[in-house]
DNA sequence: GGTATTTCGTATGTATGTTAAACTAAATAT
DNA sequence: ATATTTAGTTTAACATACATACGAAATACC
């Protein structure tokens, strides 16, 4: 409740602070930590001697003189341990490893049939299974061996219980998934909102403090991070952009509501713009990646129906830029494979509807593992304390 | 930019800690603070000491025992100093003096002439004196006397450098405010966004850590409290909900944009649907209140008008949370005074529009004194560096 | 009524941790 | 060769919280 300081907590802060610090850059001093952070050379240095001993900071040789001592250069020690991340999407389910710095070691994509029907947590359960045994495989040895395992899901996450509260795409609900896989592995488990674990995974890469991370797929979704933490909101449900109005006497969507932004800007959406312009379509694994290629070869319909859903991405994300004032808003998801088809109009619609500053707001293509990554990523930051926290 | 902690840090901290603890609470004692905040015995009666030195807080008698010698109680010093809050709108303007605690001391309301036409900033300034100088007036004498004046505008304020960047319904642009009030009193000035101002206050009195409070009158804007901590975003214009769409093809805004939720939920949309209704509406100092009352005594084109506005105030709550799960909302401004015709509608479309958790979440009403209340604690907040604080 | 017990608050000594300053180490500059 | 500069460590001083003991002042109980 209330949060006093102790020697102990002033510390472990800056201790953090050290270790961050490590964290970001890729070299740097005990000199230079001192006249970055400014903490007193002493202090820099016993707390690095602690990290040495941990393994989590390794000394790596000499750096170069300006007249003086040369500097005894540090870096992260990437090789302290290895994290898991796991993004599940209903057309597909991405897998990364990781060393403790987040650089992808091993990465690997599988297919889900899109006729499966009927999806069962205990299905669900055998792949993860599967998919933690053979990305593990991959793993050196280290001497922190598994840090975390990170399972980014699209839906709602009881992130702190560890439950599955509601999939609305692949029809799960209530499920204890962090049990059920702490029956069959012994490491830390996390499980987040998809969008919360991109949100994350940019944030760890840029240190921007105030961002919005998009995930538009076959559902949209948000995560959001403020003043360097994940915002969850009350119920952990914050971000649900995917079912706010932007059509007051829209379209139906599935959650029942009229206008949601995710019945005009998904893949969904996408499949229904071409079926007006007389094209068959409809969501399957490789849908996106297929439509993408039939517009850059040039037909006219693809080309259409990718405007209008770049128009549409544009006005929901310009919402969202009203409301958060973000620094840079960064879109993720499979949507984002379109870029060339969509990004004019996302920018173009921005600057017609947002309000002074947000019109000059970057709007960032993410990477298509910056799901899995950032679900990774917060099992390091879960199990490492010391590095930056997703929560406040 | 890097947060270090050494023992001052240490004893700041927990100081704020006390006396946060101290001015929630009516009374407590030392024993309760040390249980409460988990801090030392020792540590707590050093800090109380000092806290009493500085006449923030005061002994006032002893307390119950319950088999024991009776504690001391403490109490916050309401009279260590004054704050005066105004909050500026485009009809009328409410000043309040309050004591530390947050108590009003004074109100006045000034109304403003609808057909003034247009607006300087001498003008503003003008009243603004007029407004501090007659509010002062009524002040006590004090230890600490003015603490701040705060100050609530409708608009895009920058709060760092003291600047009005942009009041839309004022008609003014780059006035650094705070520097010519500076000019003619010797007090600690703070400016902000009126709907901050609104979200700041209830934060002071609830403690609620995550909320948003809708400012609805002429316009409409948004305060949101993350963490206990104002949202203020990248460039300090986070919370520009009235301008995000939600009709997509709507009417045209002020702002150049299609179907912005100010268009359909603020005083200027009241005077629209009741024009549609028949009934000959222009916005006014009174405007609302008269209009409440026409309704309750019957009229229907009144009561179906305010229908009307109830249910896109309830669309666009509901936006806010889905993207924010906040803990409540608050609806302050002047629509907040026809909560009896528009309560039950906000409520209906929020069930009908949010998902899970977000169905419940409670919409309390504020006070018409809440902004000009929550500028008065921003300036205490400020000055008074042990209260919380509104940015991290 | 006297004594034990409980509770509140303070005084004292200790532990922890940061800092300042002196010092050592090791380089470059003259 | 010597002076100067820079990096990192050692040492003593200082600040602060904490544990413990203690005194103050009430209630509970015989």
């Amino acid at each position: 409740m209330y949060r006093t300081v102790d020697a102990s907590v002033m510390r472990q802060v800056n201790k953090q602070t050290v270790l961050s610090l490590i964290y970001q850059k890729s070299v740097t001093s005990r000199v230079a930590i001192s006249d970055e952070t400014g903490l007193n050379r002493a202090t820099v240095s016993s707390l690095v001697d602690e990290l040495i001993a941990e393994e989590f900071v390794e000394e790596i040789g000499l750096g170069n003189s300006t007249g003086g001592r040369k500097p005894i250069l540090l870096r992260f020690n990437a090789r302290a341990g290895y994290a898991v991340g796991i993004d599940v999407q209903i057309t597909h389910v991405t897998s990364v490893l990781t060393n403790a710095a987040r650089d992808v070691i091993h990465y690997q994509r599988l297919e889900l049939e899109a006729d499966h029907g009927h999806y069962t947590t205990d299905w669900l359960l055998g792949i993860l299974r599967q998919e933690i045994q053979s990305v593990t495989a991959a793993m050196p040895a280290s001497p922190h061996g598994v840090l975390g395992v990170g399972i980014a899901l699209p839906g709602l996450v009881n992130h702190i219980a560890g439950h599955v509260i509601y999939l609305p795409n692949l029809g799960l609900t209530d499920w204890a998934i962090v049990d059920d896989l702490s029956r069959w592995f012994p490491y830390p488990f996390v499980v987040d909102n998809d969008a919360n674990c991109g949100a994350w995974s940019e944030y760890l890469a840029r240190r921007v403090n105030n961002l919005v991370f998009l995930n538009a797929g076959v559902g949209v979704g948000s995560g959001i991070i403020i003043n360097g933490a994940l915002y969850r909101g009350r119920d952990g449900i914050a971000g649900e952009s995917g079912h706010t109005t932007i059509a007051t006497n829209g379209l139906i969507c599935s959650c029942g509501n009229y206008g949601c932004w995710e019945e005009y800007a998904s893949e969904r959406a996408l499949a229904r713009y071409l079926r007006e312009f007389g094209v068959e379509a409809n969501v399957s694994p490789h849908f996106l990646s297929d439509s993408v290629r039939q517009a850059q070869s040039g037909d006219s319909a693809y080309r259409q129906a990718f405007q209008k859903l770049g128009e549409y991405l544009g006005i929901g994300l310009s919402n969202l830029l009203q409301v958060l004032n973000p620094e840079v808003a960064y879109l993720g998801g499979t949507v984002a494979e379109a870029q060339p088809l969509v990004f004019s109009d996302i920018q173009r619609v921005i600057r017609h509807r947002s309000m002074g500053a947000n019109k000059e707001t970057s709007i960032v293509i993410a990477e298509p593992t910056a799901v899995a990554l950032g679900a990774a990523g917060l099992a390091i930051s879960q199990t490492v304390k010391m590095l930056p926290v997703p929560t406040t």
